[in-house]
This record gives structure tokens, sequence and C-alpha cells, in this order.
DNA sequence: GACCAGGAGAGAG
DNA sequence: CTCTCTCATGGT
């Protein structure tokens, strides 16, 4: 089986990566393989020190879909401005952002509303069933994730058993208008971050923070800083304690949290997020 | 049952 | 533009 040997200087924590819930496709067996689904191919991968092993892709797609070409120290550096960075960077360096399927990401971020994160995987792995093309791997079959098309040609009823809830409608209307998923993912990229993410939120179902998740997580928008639940009261007890606590976040006290972290972290800080989420007690 | 989870949209002011 | 209220699902 194909292997990859990573660079002392150029650190990579496998685990983290994946289970810091940035992705929902991917399952750790016991036996430390992760097995996913990403694109329309199937593959597993383990770390063991400084040694990748993986099938079911090539070495170049791993190095890119990983981030494996970014100098993460770097980056880890120009982010680390305070105590409470600093301490969630020692708990989980390593911890890379992914460069996931732009349509997929989608489709999943406006499936987390207000859900937890075992809900979300069950509702992506339910699409995909219903909707997506099987694939063999090791003599299971797994699914790919579903083309728009064939989500919105089953109609607005389509998604019923995948039990959505309110999201459905969100998911169908979003799947009727991006009808070219490659052209569309090639023009939102060619835009710069604040652009980018006004036109995301012109998709049913996509706000703020989906459209932040989505920027970060699939166009590579590094400056975008996504602020869930947990984000919000880190921020709150670490950086910006005149914040209210109880009442449902507003969307000017989004802008002020976000603006607040681009000055602070700089232009990495949605790197700053990733790791300040991964270290979050809950 | 109450409460929470990687929130967003419709409607009112 | 800004605040408020409602929304469906599953886990604890």
């Amino acid at each position: 089986m194909p292997t990859l040997t990573l660079d002392n200087d150029n650190s990579f924590n496998l685990d983290a990566t994946l289970s810091c819930g940035q992705v929902f496709r991917w399952d750790r067996r016991p036996d430390g393989w992760w097995y996913g689904v990403v694109k329309d191919r199937v593959m597993k991968i383990r770390q063991d020190v400084n040694t990748l092993t993986y099938s079911g892709a090539t070495a170049p797609f791993v190095r890119h879909y990983f981030s494996l070409d970014l100098d993460l120290d770097a980056i880890l550096a120009s982010i680390d401005r305070d105590t409470a960075v600093h301490a969630a960077i020692r708990k989980n360096r390593g911890l890379r952002l992914i460069r996931q399927p732009a349509w997929e990401c989608t489709v999943s971020y406006i499936c987390s509303t207000n859900s937890n994160i075992p809900t979300i995987r069950r509702r992506i792995a339910s699409i995909a069933e219903k909707f997506g093309e099987p694939v063999e791997f090791e003599n299971t079959v797994y699914y790919t994730f579903p083309h728009p098309e064939a989500i919105s040609g089953s109609g607005e009823n389509g998604l019923t058993e995948c039990r959505l809830g309110y999201r459905e409608p969100y998911v169908f209307g979003t799947s009727c208008s991006v009808t070219d998923p490659e052209c569309w993912e090639r023009r939102i990229r060619t835009l710069p971050y604040e652009e980018a993410r006004r036109e995301l939120m012109k998709l049913n179902g996509i706000g703020p923070k989906a459209a932040d998740c989505i920027l970060l997580f699939a166009f590579q928008k590094y400056e975008a800083f996504p602020v869930d639940v947990w984000i919000r009261r880190i921020m709150q007890e670490c950086y910006l304690p005149g914040l209210a606590t109880d009442s449902p976040l507003s969307n000017r006290e989004y802008d002020s949290i976000r603006t607040f972290a681009r000055e602070h972290f700089g232009e990495y800080c949605g790197w700053a997020q990733e790791y300040l989420y991964a270290g979050r007690e809950g």
C-alpha cells in the first residue's frame, strides 16, 4: 500500500484533522484506519508517527486534500497571539483545514443549523444513500454525494425521508439554484471573501455562519471566522467579556466578533477559529 | 419534559 | 437595517 512521509518541520495530525468537526463523512475504525468518501472515490488512510498509509487516492490528491502543501508552523506562528489560542494550538498542533468538495460542503452546512454533529452526519449520509452513486470499496458499498440535479429532480418532497426538519426546503431550493456546481464553484472561487460571502448568502438556507464555514472549508478563504454557539462562548470568556450572554446571537454581534477576530488573529483567523473550536470544553 | 446543538428566514418596527 | 419569533430533529 502506498505511503507518504511527512516532513519533520511541517506537522500533521490526522486524528485531530478528521475528528474536529469540519468534515462529516469520515469514520475512524478501532484499528486506527480512517474511511471516507471524497468526491467520487472511497479512500482510507492512517497515520503512524510521520508516515501516512493510504489507498483509494493518489499522493497528489492526499497532499492537496489535507493541505499538506501549506507551511502550518508559519500559519500557527501568525495566529499565536494570546494565551487562549496558544493553549488551543498546543492541544491540537497538526490539525489542518481540509480542502472539501464545495457542493457537498455547502449542503452539509445548510444541514448543520441548530444541530449537533452526530445529527448532521446522519443527514449527510442519508442524502448520499438516497441520491448518490454506489461505490464499492473492500467489499462494502459506499455512496458518493449527489449532484444537485439528483436532489432537485426528485421534487420538493424527495428529501422527506432524510429527516432534515425545517432545512428540507433549504436544501431543495439551493439544489434548484446551483444547477451547474462546477461553474458555480469556479465563479465563487474568483471572488474576494466579502463578495463571495454575499453571493453564498443569496442561497436558500445559507446565513452568515454557514457562509463562513463554506468559505473556510471549501474555498480556502482563511479570513473567514465562523461564529457558532461554542465560538461565541469562547470569545465572550477569553476576548470580549462585554458581550451579552443569554440572548440569541444577533447579526451585529456576529459581525463585531468576526471583525475583532480578523484584526486580532490576522489573515489566517479561520485557522484560529478551528483550533479554538477543536479545543472547546463540552 | 426541559434543554441543547457548527442558525436561518419571515415579519414587524 | 435591526430585533423577535418560529422552525424540525435527535440526544441527554
